[in-house]
DNA sequence: ACGCTGACTATTA
DNA sequence: CTAATAGCCAGCG
């Protein structure tokens, strides 16, 4: 299998050639949801996302076995407010450390605040050192 | 049941 | 480099 090796883009190694395996999924898991309840099992995950760290949606949707599951993931994003306890999606973005999902939020800028506040900085919509912030659920859990 | 839609990603041209 | 295309699959009308 030919393998594309991005260092930024290191997960997706993962995303081709592993699947996250049951054991693992409990590991992610904390709260155990359900095999089928697609969006909590989302949600687990973005809460364990370090304060003043990100991931992107392919790399959740891979953490779940979910190999292109990554719309789903923004999905869950969408439905992700008012949840108890908070998701913090802001630290979700896409591959290339875009803030696709912005307009999502209660105001376009909020999600921006949210991450300088946790010292990521954002240019036009793009996270800066976004490979320095990355998080990989996969590897840190 | 059906056919969209989408906070995405990977592959190919 | 860009653009087009194809997977993806839970909701909603």
């Amino acid at each position: 299998m030919k393998l594309q090796i991005n260092p930024l883009k290191k997960y997706w190694l993962f995303m081709k050639d592993s699947k996250a395996d049951n054991k693992h999924l409990k590991k992610v898991l904390p709260s155990g949801a359900p095999e089928n309840d697609f969006f909590n099992q989302v949600w687990d995950i973005v809460r364990q996302i370090p304060k003043g760290r990100v991931t992107s949606y392919g790399a959740i949707a891979a953490a779940l076995g979910i190999k292109s599951g990554a719309r789903m993931v923004g999905w869950a994003m969408n439905s992700s407010h008012g949840q108890i306890p908070p998701v913090p999606a802001h630290r979700v973005v896409n591959r290339l450390g875009q803030l696709s999902g912005k307009n999502h939020f209660s105001t376009p800028d909020q999600m921006q605040e949210l991450l300088e506040k946790e010292k990521v900085n954002v240019i036009n919509d793009q996270i800066i050192d976004f490979e320095k912030h990355f998080w990989d659920p996969l590897k840190e859990l």
